[in-house]
This record gives structure tokens, sequence and C-alpha cells, in this order.
DNA sequence: TAATTTTATTAAACTAGTTTAATTTTTAAA
DNA sequence: TTTAAAAATTAAACTAGTTTAATAAAATTA
């Protein structure tokens, strides 16, 4: 199930053989996570690329007040890391916190490398992951530049439902850089209206 | 005197023989770029990789409303462009402008795929930069997430100095994502303290 | 050097978003 | 299945940042 997902994902991008797929498919590992367990916690090092096959999970870090804020979430399909932290291998600044029973695909560090060596195509795959990640970034900070709260909140609900409907408000606000409390108000007077 | 900044730059990161760094400086050009000058427009392709020797730009987008917000801004011994356009020679979303005479070096994409084939190495040269610029911009949303606009104004006149002293208050405003009026009300406070 | 344009300052009225605190609803645990 | 804990709602007082407009200062251009 979770290994037909991946190379379905995968071969979006680059086309593989059955040789090619099955070396890959055996330097994966699964993992499971229940609810609230982390997959990696700030100051560890990320060792992993991971692929969710199924649950929820958020990136995020702790400021010096305490608070929280949310750097990504991720569902099934999505793939999440501390990709600074892995690609250099220093500490995390980011905790990756499951927020329902979740399955990932996993692969180490050393065996990506092994895997680029044997078949390079892939380091076009993690490539083009690393560029996504990166416009990623930067809509999010033009969204910041240019919208308010209320944009924030309706692009968000338009652009990942899937997302929207299984998250708390709490981590929706963390998200978007709000309080809790005033996203609260913002939904009452969007549907009034 | 700018083919020695580069090479310099390049080799705090990798390093190259005289051969290979003939054969890298052979595929620069070098523009110059007066005041007010664009080096790119939105829509435009970002055809190359552009190293300032000399002078300062700003990449920034207009939204719906006309406003401009600033990405990033760039000076001497920076690497500058939209990454997203030159990787994938897709439209590009921002202006790259000059705020003083400039002057940089630029690689076409096609000059440094030959590059990448004949010395590898280049390769992580590029990668680092595409790092450096994906964590540049994590730390920025975590910034908007956590931070006042006055503590990300005392953060970046602390981080770039020789930035924020030969740019105008309305740019950095542009930056910082606050008005003009609001800035100039923030460093009145500050200097009252 | 004067004239024009752009940038910065100040003030006052305003709005978006926060804080605190009390209450209700939902979820998790025993 | 009850109890406890966490999340969501509401209201009121507050603060950070915007808007508009007028004036001053600085930078460009003729």
């Amino acid at each position: 199930m979770g290994i037909h997902l991946i190379l379905q994902n995968i071969t979006n991008y680059i086309q593989l053989d059955k040789t090619e797929a099955d070396f890959f498919v055996s330097l994966l590992q699964l993992k499971t996570l229940k609810k609230r367990a982390y997959l990696l916690r700030q100051g560890d090092i990320c060792r992993t690329e991971n692929f969710i096959t199924k649950g929820c999970l958020r990136v995020y870090s702790i400021d010096e007040n305490g608070a929280e804020h949310i750097v990504m979430f991720g569902i099934e399909n999505w793939w999440i890391s501390d990709l600074y932290s892995f690609l250099t291998q220093v500490p995390a600044d980011y905790f990756i916190e499951a927020l329902e029973d979740s399955e990932i695909l996993q692969i180490t560090k050393e065996n990506l490398e092994r895997l680029y060596e044997k078949v390079p195509k892939f380091e076009r795959f993690f490539r083009i992951i690393l560029q996504n990640a990166f416009i990623a970034q930067q809509n999010r900070i033009r969204e910041y530049l240019s919208s308010s709260a209320e944009e924030r909140y309706l692009y968000f609900i338009e652009r990942y439902p899937q997302i929207a409907q299984r998250i708390s408000q709490k981590q929706l606000a963390a998200y978007l850089g709000i309080t809790p409390v005033f996203l609260s108000m913002l939904r009452r007077k969007l549907v009034k209206k």
C-alpha cells in the first residue's frame, strides 16, 4: 500500500524500471507513530527523509516566549523533514510531531547516497523536492508581506482543504501566525456573511 | 577585481586548480547596471545566475494592490537571481532592480550545465547556494511568525548593518512588511530611549 | 543654482489583531 | 461512563500597525 504510493509519487518526476524500483524499496524502512509521538526534536540531527503514507504531522519551532510556530503540515503522499538539518547533518531547529496515528517510509542519508550512486536520476528527484520546498516557502513569505490574516486563512482552506479539515483551529492559528481567539472571531465573521 | 572576488567566494566551499578556475572564468560575462536599471522583470525568464561585484540590488514583487514587497537585498559578494525561475526556466515572479550603479558577473544556465559536466564539484557549490537561500527563507518565515516589527527592524540592522546604511527607509519598510510611516515612528521611539 | 520630485517626519483618527478571563464544547483518560 | 483536560467561543479592554494628510528635508534634474 505505502510502497505503491511512494513509487507513484516518484514516477511523477522520473521513470524507474523494475530493478531500480526494487533497489529503492529495499532501502526504505517503515515507521509507525502514535498520535503526539515525535519524529524529530529540536537539537536532534535529522537522519532520514520521510514520506508519509498515512496520518498527519506538523513541523514547528518554539520561540523564546514558549510560543509554537508551525512551518508546515504534512499528510499522505507528502515528504517531510527538517531539510536543512538532513542535508547538512547539523542539529535540527524544528520538532516534527504526529497529529494523528501515522505511518511513514524513511530513507537514511547514507542509503540516499548509495541510491544516488547506483541510480543517479534520483538526484533529479530530490533536487525537485528541494526546489518545491523552496518555492513553497517563497510563496509563504510573499503571502505574509501582502495579505491579512483573513486572506491567509481563506487561502489556506482553499488551497489545502484536506488538511484544514483534519487539524484543530489551535494548530491552524499557529500556522497562520495569529491567536486561536482571533481565528475563532474570523470564522464567526465569515460564517455570518 | 570582480574576478578575484568571485573566485574567493567559491573557494570558500570548493577547491579549484588553475585550469578549473580559468575555465569557470571564461564562462562569465560582466554586466553593468545604472541605478534603477532592471536585471530581471516579472514574467521574464531568469536566464543567468548573478554574482554582485559592486553595488546594491533588490528582489521584489508587486501585489494586486500595486504594493511592492522586497524578498531580498543583495550587495557585493552575494549571489542574486530568481532562483526558481532560473532552475526551472519558467517566467519570473520577481523584479530585480539596481538600487545603486552596480556590476555583476553572470553565468547562463547553458554555461552552468557545461561547467557541471567539466567540473562536477561546481554542483556541490551551487547546491550549497540553494541550501543557503532555503535556510534564509526559513528563518525569515520564523521571524515573521514570532517577532514584532520593532524586533524585526532591530534584527535587520544588527544582522545586515552594511545594507541598512545604504538603502532608504522606504525600501527597508517594504522588506520588513510595514509602512514607511510606521518605520519612522519606530525609529524615533528607539532613538528616544 | 533653482526647480521639481522623492523621501522622511509628525500627528490624529482608525483598524486588525492581542490579551485576559469566563463559559461552553469536545476529546481523552480512568 | 464519569471525570478530567484540552480546545473553542465570546466579550471587553487594549496595543501594534495603518491611513490620510500636511510639512520638512533630501536627492535629482534642468
